[in-house]
DNA sequence: CTGTTAGCGCATTCAG
DNA sequence: CTGAATGCGCTAACAG
């Protein structure tokens, strides 16, 4: 057993492929009877029209391509949830690509997706792109191209994100009422949009609240967890006067509650801890880690929504229909923290 | 700008298509001088070959399909990880279709990919899937099929699991020797290979130890997480002489834990929890949680690596190909269960 | 309402 | 070493 195709179809059918074709696309030039006949038939061999073949006719892949850094985040998976499933209602396919926040993975991506593979591209940035060059090329190619959480803003498409810089001085402030003065920030990379927006919101939150702003207390993570995890130990151990951290993303949280474990420093009392989490695990395991929770289901959907929009209208996507959804603090730990 | 094809390029340099396409794939039989003459043009006006046309021409998609129940569990992200690695090694690109556990979904992705879209499968078994026909019908038509974690043993493929029974055992005996004797034991549904596996070794091992099987401590649990709590929750009160929980999967592990919390039963002293997962966030925030964990990523790259063997060989998967990878306990709060 | 024909972009014959 | 011609499977334009 193997694929039959349009014209053996026909061949059985003793009719001509065009009018098969048609018949299978529901063409109204079709007779009802022979429409039904045809279906019939097909559905019996298990015909199934060649997509590439069609997309090589119809100059339309209906096919996606996702670009993500990495899926060993719960936002991530949480956003491809959302994507995949307006992409399936769309009757589109999905294609993933991880770029492990390598610039060089990015633009080689870039490059696969160049030759028409995909109608349209959700982008979430690699923490080590430098130029977008490569993402120039691509919309040049007119493929249209929605980013989300991780956006370059020099690149003029729509983005869906969240409120970075809300949030970040939320978060800020959230520590600060709770009593804290000296509150560390710890953020990914500085060329992401989202670290640095987090950063502005955090500076904001502690002018407001006339609080100096100490750069001795903004530490940039690697991609290494241990080395992390030392680096905030030993910015705990130099500077024993932090009552606070403020942490822009998950992992980075987690280290700093590793780290205080450690060094046995006490959550919440001695020092308060905030970060960003779409692990429901965090906030259900450990009560005194206050986290931000972005709607990451959401984000995938609303942006699979606005390419779907473009793709469908043949229309580019605009940096006007840029979304921002709101982010949520969930603090089970703060009514100890006001306590105090 | 557009996409440039072939016959623009050979236009370009003054050649002849197929001089051009064999230059391009380094056809032996093209000097030197015209092939870096070729490609230099080539890159320069961005030529990249149409992929779904030399699919057409080739009969080989350079695509691979992965069906998914979800991706809200750390597991399957972390396959994802490595069967992406493994294809983007192999030049392939990989197209992803979650199911959400529903039969009826698996049967519709299944019918996509019945079109010759992909040159070969990775599959985790919806737990809703009943019959098979849908994959079988995959089969025949010659498409290869990996099953991984989750899978239907009637159909003869190559598996990728982890020591379900194995572990499953351990991690009764885990608890049995930390003197538990009423152990419940959580799964998510009868149907599922990983489940039933589990159950087995479950089983075995309490009959090791000499402690009788207790029907009413096992439990099945649903897609809803709130519902599973209730039922938690409910299965404690009923039965205060439970001292041991072995939840066979991460969300139930999790809220065995939350119902713990709410009934204010301490963990690990009054019980002690032991159940899969594969968040470093769990063996992080709470040390009272044994947790059983899945190399996913090792499976997902094994899963990936068998499956471009048969495609590149042109051989089909045989279940003799299986592979059962070790799940590894982390027993952070092994020595308080000891001291007890 | 149905059939004939042509061509999407590429790679592979077969000829030179 | 290079070029011309053919067809992968499908659809759309053009006939009838």
């Amino acid at each position: 057993m193997s694929f039959v195709n349009l014209k053996q179809l026909a061949g059985e059918l003793g009719l001509a492929s065009s009018t098969v074709s048609r018949a299978m696309r529901d063409s109204y030039e079709i007779s009802t009877a022979t429409r039904e006949r045809v279906k019939s038939v097909a559905r019996q061999l298990n015909y199934q029209p060649n997509p590439y073949a069609s997309c090589l006719r119809n100059n339309v892949t209906k096919t996606i391509g996702v670009i993500l850094p990495q899926l060993d985040n719960h936002f991530f998976s949480l956003a491809i949830n959302g994507i995949e499933e307006v992409a399936q209602q769309n009757g589109y396919h999905v294609l993933i690509y991880l770029t492990h926040d390598s610039g060089e993975q990015e633009k080689a991506v870039s490059k696969y997706l160049t030759s028409g593979r995909v109608d349209g591209i959700l982008l979430a940035l690699a923490s080590g792109t430098r130029g977008i060059g490569h993402l120039e090329k691509l919309k040049l190619l007119g493929v249209p191209i929605v980013q989300f959480d991780r956006v370059n803003e020099t690149l003029r498409t729509a983005t869906v994100t969240t409120d970075d810089y809300a949030s970040g001085y939320q978060a800020t402030e959230h520590l600060l009422r709770a009593g804290c003065r000296k509150v560390a920030h710890l953020l990914v990379s500085e060329s992401l949009s989202i670290s640095s927006r987090r950063l502005q919101g955090y500076r904001a939150a502690l002018a407001a609240h006339h609080v100096p702003f100490d750069a001795d207390l903004v530490l940039t993570g690697t991609a290494s967890n241990d080395e992390n995890l030392r680096r905030i130990a030993r910015l705990l151990t130099q500077r024993p006067d932090i009552d606070g951290i403020f942490a822009s993303v998950e992992r980075l949280a987690l280290s700093s509650y590793q780290a205080c474990q450690q060094l046995g420093i006490a959550i919440p009392d001695a020092i308060k801890i905030i970060g960003f989490s779409n692990m429901e695990t965090a906030t259900l395991l450990a009560p005194a880690l206050t986290t931000i929770t972005q709607p990451a289901y959401a984000i995938g959907k609303e942006a699979a929504r606005i390419l779907f929009q473009a793709i469908t209208k043949h229309k580019p996507v605009l940096p006007a229909q840029s979304l921002e959804l709101k982010s949520e603090l969930i603090a089970r730990a703060s009514t100890a923290c006001a306590a105090r």
